[in-house]
DNA sequence: TCTGGGGTCCTAGGACCC
DNA sequence: TCTGGGGTCCTAGGACCC
């Protein structure tokens, strides 16, 4: 198999270029600034339209910044600064106060997500989504796929994509998706590496094990502890001692991964497992100083996650809750029912009867909910089940939380 | 100055059935 | 009555990814 991993560079407008921006903060940060840009100046109307209007030197500064988002992405020019994904934005404030801070549009990502991938499919139908500004493209059948390793196909792709969308996107060719991958990180921004099977050596085994998609920082830290930083160090170990170290499974991928070995195929199809919402809430909450507000919240999240569900045609049995408390610790719940559901007060009723199992004395900075085990709606065949909603033992009682 | 939100997959123990 | 093994479902936690 023939592979590309293509990342589009998504919030780049090009009016950034050079200027030190971030984004994140949440849908909140948006709130706060419309609500702010209504006060100062009543005569505009501010929505997330207009907003998306005007040019980011009328956006706020970092300076300043006090709430709990984080940075969903940076120009370069910030990266400058030392902040980058996933930085608390008060951190990122000490570090580049001067950046100017745009909320998160969820909307107009959806947006380009979709014209990318299908721009993508046109001239290449085989394709894997990963996300929002990712996909792998197996070219194999790709008519011209083949000329230059790759290379002009990844050229069309590119031009393509910033002829309909002004987005830049970069592009990696290899034998695998595993490579693939590794390969489109080369030449960030709007770049495109192409790594052969005899490339492994010179390409692949001077970097950090870190750079394998499935190396998070826990398996990295414990292979650094056996004095193994890069790939190539990885490589040089035998099989039997990977797997007596990592274990079967984890040890065997080890080893295929470190000699450039993937054989997973593209997937063009996948089925939701889960659909989940979840919120940090602005202040730690008390269960039970603060259970009327956390009474609304938990009840908003379970409507969410119930239309959610609808709107894409789903229904689940297995419903969950998940905390996270001030110290970060996370404690999560399931509870299944008998039979499938979209239904919010359904939900609302079983989540309520997780909540009750989890330990609820320190304060809280997170709930979520959460429904898996997913149909598609219209195949659930539950039957008489759908009848006999459980009425369940201590709903009810006085003095529960919720 | 603490660290978002939405996912997937894996592991492991216990229940329960055959 | 005991032992054991396999299979599946449920639950909780954790690693990792975008």
């Amino acid at each position: 198999m023939d592979a590309f991993y293509a990342s589009v560079e998504l919030l780049r407008y090009p009016q950034l270029k050079g200027l030190p921006v971030v984004i994140g903060g949440g849908r909140r940060h948006e709130d706060d600034l419309l609500a702010r840009l209504t006060l100062e100046q009543p005569e505009q109307e501010w929505t997330s339209d207009t907003l998306r209007r005007i040019p980011v030197e009328f956006f706020p500064r970092l300076q300043g910044y006090a709430g709990r988002g984080v940075i969903t992405t940076a120009t370069y020019a910030a990266r400058q600064f030392g902040v980058g994904s996933a930085m608390g934005l008060m951190k990122a404030a000490k570090l580049c106060p001067q950046a100017i801070l745009l909320p998160v549009d969820f909307a107009q990502y959806r947006h380009y997500s979709q014209r990318f991938k299908s721009i993508i499919t046109d001239i290449a139908p085989v394709m894997e989504n990963r996300g929002v500004d990712e996909v792998y493209i197996d070219f194999t059948d790709v008519p011209g796929g083949q000329r230059e390793g790759g290379r002009v196909l990844a050229r069309l792709i590119q031009k393509a994509i910033f002829d309909d969308t002004g987005l830049t996107c970069s592009v990696g060719v290899a034998p695998n998706k595993l490579l693939a991958k590794m390969a489109s990180e080369f030449n960030k921004p709007n770049g495109i590496a192409i790594v052969r099977e005899e490339d492994l050596q010179d390409m692949v085994w001077p970097l950090a094990c870190r750079k394998i998609n499935g190396i998070g920082p826990k398996a990295d830290e414990k292979l650094k502890r056996h004095g193994i930083e890069t790939i190539g160090q990885l490589a040089a170990k035998d099989l039997q001692w990977l797997i007596d170290t990592f274990g079967q499974r984890t040890g065997a991928w080890l080893y295929a991964a470190s000699h450039g070995q993937d054989d997973r195929p593209v997937e063009t199809e996948s089925e939701p497992v889960s659909m989940s919402r979840e919120t940090t809430f602005d202040r730690d909450l008390h269960a039970v100083r603060d259970r009327e507000e956390l009474g609304r919240i938990f009840t908003r999240l379970c409507e969410q996650v119930a239309a959610d569900l609808q709107r894409k045609g789903y229904v689940g049995k297995t419903i969950g809750i998940k905390l996270r408390f001030d110290d970060f610790k996370i404690v999560t719940r399931d509870l299944s029912i008998d039979h499938h559901t979209a239904n919010a007060q359904e939900i609302r009723r079983t989540a309520g009867l997780a909540l009750k199992r989890a330990p609820l004395d320190k304060r809280l900075r997170l709930l979520g909910v959460r429904v898996g085990s997913l149909q598609k709606q219209g195949v659930a065949l539950d039957g008489i089940a759908q009848v006999a909603t459980k009425s369940v033992a201590n709903e009810g009682e006085t003095g529960q939380l919720f």
